[in-house]
DNA sequence: AGCACGCCGACT
DNA sequence: GTCGGCGTGCTC
């Protein structure tokens, strides 16, 4: 059990303050006595959590203090409505002056114990005016619900000594009980209060007799405080300890805590931004897979913990393995670090933000939303594969955690370090433009050296063996296999000698989409509430051997026997991980002894359902229990496992034709990524990368590492293009269940954009979104391109103030939009 | 975003 | 005759 008192007299106070004792909230039962309000406190305005978006009422609302304790930042409930609904808000001013004319006052029903730093609050507002959402709504979402709601909080009960002057009244004790407070008055300054079985234990009393006498007598107290339980993180206890041999181990290498020696090139990117620690910069850390950008960063930490700063260290959610973990608890003791991800319970989250929030944890490692961790006197903000599309989020607020984590570390005066083996193009243009410093690793530690990369022509590969197979394109079986030639006699070689495999495809289930074997049919199962297909997922416990499911919304069908047009009995085309898996098992289950659940393990969001799962696999791999991993994205990246000598890209063509521009970026990145997994210990590695199209840019500079030379020329394209980010975009969808109601709706908002654009914002649309329908509802968006994003705010901001763009369910503003369906 | 107020159809 | 459908507008 871990225990987290929250003392802090700065950020916390001991109890929560209330209006009144029983007073129900609202106006008329706020404790009126002859129409004299009953809180004395100052005006203070606040902002409801809440998506009002009325600019009249953007500086929020103005309600009567309980007390003149209240701060800015603070936390409290306020009644809304005409039903006086309590309401969540924080405290943004305190008002001198009196109440707005006309309106009624109504005060404050409580006053929790959380607070909202001053440079959070600046940042919301930057948030609220840069991602065009509501203030409360933006505010909302940098407390997280377990700490709103206060889950693990409970008031322990401790005893101390009485306070006060003079010798306290225990002369007329029993000896017993004089000899007890003997002990107490020995354990010196600072021990109390304590529990009442700690002191026990500490003095060596059996029994409470002797302190119970001292309570009646009044020499000692009873005191209560407020403390958040939870249970201790399941990564530090349920896998430990890492076994002690095998073949590599989950724990970090180079043993715990010892500090490896650097590299040149480490020392001069540590050195080199160290020296502009006291000062906001960009600094993007550009490393090759396997360099060691984590040892960067915690050596970059380590200088501003000893200036007495603390930082923020923000991870995409999946790369937030036990190894990432460790390494930060092995460097700074596990009790100084605040880990914030999804895998937590909610009291341990409520109980990791305080640590952060009283400054006993002076890091916090955590995904997107810990970059509103409440840490103060922040000296850094780090954001680790910066490039990835995790960091944004998809509701709003829609915000960007990278561009976020930017903006706070400038509130903050500090240095932002964005590293990657690929950066994004939008920090690659930075880098390019002056406006982001640029550091390098450009080798591998420890002598390693990047992958070999093999590109495998996926229809080529196809054409060889139909000529084989007597060309006779399989009747009712599967159409191709996932798994080529070249692929294949990779995997059977690592395996015998030892090594383990990584197979990486981007696609669950069994197969992407049933249809007509007839051609001139051209019946497709679509789902009946998205304009989607739908895909299978093989169950041999149901019937026709499983579902259909929409990766969209998530329904399921029966798998139809039989094509509804023509009768023809259906065809299962495209390839998940789940026929992957069936097809490795074919091939390699008798000859390497591969075995479901034991050498073989499939990691996606349908086998690994919570974040435990997922540790624990990659325990197994980590202990080479596991030969062979196939999975989705969620192994594509920061996995560092030395004894990876091959990693294989089933079908690095995925994303390649997306109707995106960022499609060969993300292709780029996606086969860059997971080819570092490959060959990170003395062993060299080799990655095979199956792709239909062999000559696209994304996968030949990929595969020779060059990333320079494709950012330089991507880059390029998009200027011309007049794409991001030599622009800048955002994004309204409006959606309904009515499609024409959706269409005049992004009518009307594309029309008044255009009046307000005045030539420097270009507005495309309305059009009809490429998914079409979602959830059953229609959707049609309007896009506005800009060469400043000042043009881009400034016409959003006259949409919101015109009520022409409402933030509500059916209208979602999207700044900066990286998905485009 | 909630939620109350308010004006039109199928039930006791 | 009412209960309740969800359209519209307000929230100190």
């Amino acid at each position: 059990m871990d225990l987290a008192d929250d003392q802090s007299p700065t950020l916390f106070g001991p109890t929560r303050r209330r209006a009144s004792p029983r007073s129900a909230p609202g106006e008329g039962s706020a404790g009126t006595l002859g129409g004299v309000p009953q809180s004395r406190g100052p005006l203070v305005r606040v902002v409801v959590e809440r998506g009002i978006d009325d600019p009249a009422l953007a500086d929020g609302l103005t309600y009567r203090a309980i007390d003149d304790r209240v701060q800015v930042g603070d936390r409290v409930t306020v009644p809304l409505g005409r039903g006086a609904k309590a309401t969540g808000g924080i405290v943004v001013a305190i008002e001198p002056g009196e109440a707005p004319a006309g309106v009624r006052l109504k005060n404050v029903i409580e006053r929790s114990e959380s607070r909202l730093l001053p440079s959070l609050i600046e940042l919301a507002r930057w948030m609220s005016r840069y991602y065009a959402c509501p203030l409360g709504m933006v505010l909302s979402t940098m407390v997280p619900a377990a700490v709103k709601h206060g889950v693990g909080r409970r008031t322990e009960r401790l005893v101390a000594r009485a306070e006060g002057d003079g010798l306290p009244p225990v002369d007329g004790l029993a000896p017993s009980a004089r000899r007890v407070w003997e002990k107490i008055l020995a354990l010196g300054q600072g021990v109390l209060p304590l529990h009442r079985r700690e002191l026990l234990r500490r003095i060596g009393e059996p029994d409470a007799r002797g302190l119970n006498a001292l309570v009646r007598a009044g020499a000692m107290v009873e005191v209560a405080r407020s403390v958040v339980r939870s249970a201790e993180a399941f990564w530090r206890s349920a896998d430990e300890p890492a076994p002690p041999d095998g073949p590599s181990s989950v724990v970090s290498r180079g043993g715990l805590d010892a500090m490896p020696e650097p590299t040149c090139d480490q020392v001069r990117c540590v050195e080199g931004i160290s020296a502009r620690l006291g000062e906001f910069g960009v600094h993007v850390l550009r490393g090759v897979t396997g360099s060691g950008k984590t040892e960067v960063y915690l050596r970059l930490i380590d200088r501003v913990r000893s200036s007495g700063r603390s930082a923020v260290v923000l991870v995409p959610e999946i790369s937030l393995t036990p190894q990432t973990v460790r390494r930060f608890e092995a460097r700074f003791g596990s009790s100084g670090v605040a880990v914030l991800h999804s895998g937590l319970s909610s009291a341990q989250r409520h109980r990791h933000w305080l640590d952060a929030a009283t400054g006993r944890a002076r890091i916090v490692v955590g995904a997107r939303s810990a970059v509103f961790a409440p840490v103060e006197q922040l000296g850094l903000v780090i954001v680790d594969e910066e490039h990835d599309t995790s960091y944004k989020q998809d509701q709003a607020p829609r915000y960007n955690g990278r561009d976020v984590a930017v903006k706070r570390a400038q509130v903050e005066g500090c240095p932002v370090v964005l590293g990657s083996a690929t950066p994004s193009l939008e920090s690659w243009n930075n880098v390019r433009t002056g406006r982001a410093c640029l550091w390098e690793l450009p080798h591998r530690v420890g002598g390693g050296t990047l992958p070999e990369v093999t590109v495998a022509d996926l229809s080529e590969e196809n054409r060889a063996r139909a000529r084989e197979s007597g060309n006779k394109p399989s009747a009712g079986g599967p159409a191709l296999r996932a798994i080529g030639p070249t692929l294949e006699h990779a995997i059977d070689g690592t395996l015998n000698d030892g090594g383990q495999v990584i197979l990486l495809l981007n696609r669950r289930g069994f197969a992407n989409y049933i249809c007509c074997p007839s051609r001139v049919c051209g019946w497709l199962l679509v789902c009946d509430q998205c304009e989607a297909a739908m895909v299978l997922h093989r169950d041999a416990r149901l019937p026709r051997g499983g579902v259909v499911v929409c990766h969209h919304c998530q329904s399921e069908q029966r798998v139809p026997p039989a094509c509804p047009a023509c009768g023809r009995p259906p065809l299962a085309l495209g390839v998940g991980t789940q026929r992957v898996e069936e097809e490795l098992v074919e091939r390699f289950g008798a000859s390497h002894g591969l075995a479901l659940g034991d050498s073989l393990a499939r990691v996606d969001s349908d086998t690994m359902r919570s974040a435990r799962d997922y540790f624990e696999t990659l325990g197994r791999f980590g202990r080479g229990q596991v030969r062979l991993m196939v999975g989705t994205q969620m192994i594509s990246k920061g996995l560092d496992f030395p004894n990876v000598r091959l990693v294989g890209v089933v079908n690095a063509d995925t994303a390649i034709w997306m109707p995106d521009f960022r499609a060969w970026e993300r292709t780029f990145q996606l086969v860059s990524q997971v080819a570092g997994r490959a060959g990170r210990g003395r062993e060299p590695g080799r990655v095979i990368v199956q792709t239909a199209c062999p000559h696209n840019p994304a996968i030949r500079l990929a595969a020779r590492h060059d990333y320079v030379t494709f950012a330089d020329a991507e880059l390029a394209i998009r200027r011309e293009g007049g794409l991001p980010p030599s622009t800048r975009m955002a994004r309204i969808v409006c959606r309904d269940e009515d499609d024409a109601r959706a269409q005049a709706a992004a009518q009307r908002i594309g029309d008044q954009a255009r009046r307000e654009a005045s030539g420097a914002v270009d507005v495309d649309g309305p059009r009809r979104c490429v998914l079409g329908r979602l959830s059953g509802q229609h959707r049609h968006a309007v896009e506005l391109t800009a060469r400043r994003a000042s043009d881009i705010q400034r016409v959003l901001w006259a949409l919101r103030t015109t009520k022409s763009v409402v933030s509500d369910a059916a209208t979602a503003v999207d700044v900066d939009p990286i998905s485009f369906l």
